[in-house]
DNA sequence: GCGATCAGAT
DNA sequence: CACATCTGATCGC
């Protein structure tokens, strides 16, 4: 497709049309209130969330999509002047409130974003999501993936979110004289919310940006802004910190619960290896959990961080099995991770260099933006080295995911590149402007 | 001084 | 080693 056409997710080039996957500020830098440079595709419920985001926005640039409901779109080309047909199928992506992916189809062949998603197997929603690409891809094979690879790795391993939510709910009614603060963001974790505040039959509290935001999503009674009714309350999750749990357990009894896939405290963690010293934790607070009878895998069961502090694996990001199957439904040709981290797309030799610098330098180059990347595809012996390299016992054959496929590895990891590096290369990464020019290995 | 963007933090 | 977010610094007007 040529270039300046669509973009997804992102907001400072000239398209003709813009799509908005999910209202995480990640996916929306360079929105801004006075954007104005086309029409914006979103689900309903981003449409109906936009004005508190984004207030006094141009809402009539917005146009809303339903999930399963093709649309064609006519764009012109900017060097033939002649029309571009464009269809558009939008699907749950099962991640956060109004969250989509979005399947383009046209001319140029068919291209799909995902933007953040958690397809859990066995989730209908997802079934029905999987039903709607399968039908508009009809028998064309899927040429481009650009995948939510936040937990591209092996490592994780993750239960589904209700019975992470359950995990929670044991907790604090093993608690039951503890006040608890639950680390949430400015939109997602709803479910484990409501499931808590069903289960306890008690109100949420939430501060009060955060209550506008759940009545617009609809659920009007489960929570509040006033202290005095609850014992539980949702906070900003980067408000959380050992500090601030261990100054309100001076005023009361108060668990700090952290819903995240991601493996953390990063004081906890081994710096060698994902196996980690996490383990021992886990240890210390498994016993209260052991009657869960969840698996014993460490990102099954919620850890313990610290004194009055646990994480709790509720993502909403697939985790590896998840990707895994999500793969074997699309089949793509192509695939492009749109997140860069340590966790998905790291170079298998992260952990190894000492053992291999000589050839380290081969690994790790320039692509033809100037980006740094990993100009190799992956192939099946790398990953498997990256299997060891992360201390996995057991083979897990993903071999297979690659079949067909190359993987494009953004990640600009590791072998000396500098930190800041990485996190200016991870911001540039977020969001694409879909152009064949793109250039994949 | 203001908004936009960036760096650095959790 | 940072899911998504905030704060504070810097830049351009």
């Amino acid at each position: 497709m040529e270039e300046g056409l669509i973009s997804v997710d992102k907001w400072t080039t000239v398209s003709q049309v813009y799509f908005l996957t999910h209202l995480h500020s990640d996916h929306t830098q360079g929105l801004t209130p006075k954007w104005s440079k086309g029409p914006l595709y979103c689900s309903p419920i981003t449409a109906r969330l936009f004005p508190v985001r984004f207030p006094g926005f141009d809402m009539l640039l917005v146009r809303v999509l339903e999930a399963g409901k093709p649309q064609t779109l006519t764009l012109v080309s900017r060097s033939s002047h002649s029309k571009v047909l464009v269809e558009v199928t939008a699907i749950d992506a099962r991640h956060c409130p109004g969250a989509l992916m979005y399947l383009f189809r046209g001319q140029f062949g068919s291209v799909l974003y995902t933007g953040d998603f958690r397809w859990e197997i066995g989730d209908m929603k997802a079934v029905e999501g999987k039903n709607i690409l399968l039908n508009a891809l009809g028998d064309k094979k899927l040429d481009l993936l650009y995948m939510d690879n936040t937990y591209c790795n092996p490592s994780f391993s993750f239960p589904p979110r209700k019975v992470a939510a359950q995990q929670v709910v044991d907790i604090m009614t093993s608690h039951p004289h503890h006040d608890f603060v639950i680390g949430v963001d400015n939109l997602g974790k709803e479910d484990l919310l409501l499931h808590i505040s069903q289960m306890l039959n008690t109100k949420i509290w939430v501060w009060p940006e955060r209550l506008r935001v759940m009545h617009l999503l609809g659920f009007e009674d489960a929570f509040t802004t006033k202290t005095c009714l609850t014992r539980v309350r949702a906070v900003p999750r980067y408000s959380l910190t050992f500090e601030t749990i261990e100054s309100l357990n001076t005023v009361r009894p108060t668990i700090a619960i952290l819903p995240t896939g991601l493996p953390w405290g990063k004081k906890f963690l081994d710096q060698k290896s994902l196996s980690y010293s996490c383990v021992s934790l886990c240890k210390e607070g498994s016993d209260i959990f052991a009657e869960t009878g969840h698996s014993s895998e460490i990102f099954k069961s919620p850890r313990k961080l610290h004194q009055h502090m646990f994480a709790v694996s509720y993502s909403e990001h697939s985790c590896f099995k998840e990707i895994e199957e999500f793969l074997k439904y699309v089949n793509p040709s192509r695939i492009s991770g749109i997140v860069s981290s340590a966790f998905c797309c790291i170079n298998p030799r992260h952990y190894l260099d000492h053992l291999c610098k000589d050839e380290s330098d081969n690994l790790c180059c320039k692509d033809s933006r100037g980006k740094l990347g990993l100009s190799v595809a992956w192939k099946a012996e790398s990953v498997l080295e990256c299997d060891k390299a992360f201390g996995i016992d057991k083979q897990i054959n993903i071999s297979g995911l690659l079949k067909g496929c190359k993987l494009r590895a953004d990640s600009p990891k590791v072998l000396g590149v500098q930190r800041s590096m990485i996190s200016k290369i991870r911001r540039r990464v977020r969001g694409v402007k879909i152009d064949h020019n793109d250039n994949f290995y």
